[in-house]
DNA sequence: GCAGTGATCATA
DNA sequence: ATGATCACTGCC
């Protein structure tokens, strides 16, 4: 049983969007609003891999809002959808690659715009770097994520983006 | 199945 | 200024 609790640096997100996807199942994602601490476990993220991407934000290149995922890795990349429902994502790869992970599930909360909500996360956050001060990080509590618990699967909500909207690049725990 | 809801971006 | 689109959710 480990005791350590790392927060997760700029260099864990300065990898490809895929390979941060995977790993950050099990991560614990931790806000801090109004004095009060919440760590949920990580348990469903998509990737969104750079502008070839036909899914991805950034295959427009860059605009006002995506100019985030041009930046540097380990910030905060939320955006409103539907007009109701904020997107919780974390800017991955090295800058002017725009690419990112979209959190869809943690602890109980199942649903990109449900966690959001619980989490009181909206655009306050947006451009920030994950880190304390920010009040939204995420730790690596020690918990071991093997193989043979991930199943992968297509992005949600995707199905104008070509070919691309089935590639596996959704990831969630196994319960 | 589909309405709600408003920011974002292209077009003008 | 206008209109289309949208990485969703909840209710029919």
């Amino acid at each position: 049983m480990s005791t350590t609790s790392q927060v997760l640096e700029q260099s864990f997100f300065a990898r490809p969007a895929l390979v941060v996807a995977r790993e950050l199942l099990g991560k614990h994602l931790v806000r801090r609003w109004r004095n009060r601490e919440q760590a949920v476990v990580v348990n469903e993220v998509e990737a969104y891999v750079g502008p070839h991407d036909l899914a991805c934000h950034g295959r427009f290149g860059r605009t006002p809002r995506t100019e985030v995922m041009y930046g540097p890795a380990g910030h905060w990349y939320v955006y409103l959808c539907y007009g109701m429902h904020w997107m919780l994502n974390i800017v991955t790869d090295g800058e002017d690659w725009p690419a990112a992970v979209l959190f869809r599930g943690a602890g109980e909360f199942t649903g990109p715009g449900k966690l959001t909500k619980a989490l009181h996360i909206d655009r306050r956050l947006n451009a920030l770097p994950a880190d304390e001060e920010a009040g939204l990080w995420l730790e690596n509590r020690g918990l071991r994520v093997r193989r043979s618990q991930i199943a992968q699967t297509p992005r949600i909500g995707v199905d104008y983006a070509g070919t691309w909207k089935d590639k596996p690049y959704r990831f969630m725990l196994k319960s």
